[in-house]
DNA sequence: ACGATATGCAAGCTGCTACTTGCATGTCAA
DNA sequence: TTGACATGCAAGTAGCAGCTTGCATATCGT
């Protein structure tokens, strides 16, 4: 399993977590076209291997279906963060 | 302003986070000695600009009093993690 | 004032990371 | 089956991030 953290430190790769988040279930090919149109310049190539980072740090599930992926973002591994230094609006005291 | 998440990305930061959550106001060569002992092998050079690094991010703060540095964790910027991809125990929805 | 202590600054080296390029694989439609 | 489409794989390249090294600065005790 991969390092959360690391995966996350890449502005495109957040850009990517950014895109599945307003619309699940995106195909490789249709996450690169919305990311274009957002600015990045990035390749397919680039993409699919941010992807890796992001599936193998838990971030992302991807599902194949014929020639397609589908991708999901999967936030739970971000708890950890929580879990550690524990902030946020809601880990207060009691 | 720097970049939160690239400032959790590296172990040792993170390290730094972590001996400071548990023991607040420490100097740098208190943090050094400690670091040491936890298997960390960073020079005192290393420690001081991965500091630096984490105070751009604003995730610690420095004050200073004659000879020495007192370093203090704040975990406030960790925040935009969760606004982000609002996530965590709380986050739930609703 | 002088030495010791605590930290700051800057240049150079190395390894990793993101990107590109080119080709291979596999799936669907006709 | 054949061609077009969607993705996978791998090697090579460039830039940056973390580390070291060496010296500079500043503060405290005596």
């Amino acid at each position: 399993m991969g390092d959360v953290y690391k995966a996350l430190a890449d502005p495109t790769r957040r850009a990517i977590l950014d895109e599945l988040r307003d619309r699940a279930g995106q195909t490789l090919f249709e996450l690169c076209t919305r990311l274009l149109g957002k600015g990045f310049t990035s390749s397919r190539q680039a993409i699919s291997q941010h992807l890796a980072v992001l599936e193998d740090a838990g971030l992302v599930v991807i599902r194949r279906e014929g020639r397609y992926i589908f991708i999901d973002l999967d936030t739970s591994p971000l708890q950890q963060i929580y879990e550690r230094w524990g902030i946020g609006p809601c880990a207060s005291d009691t």
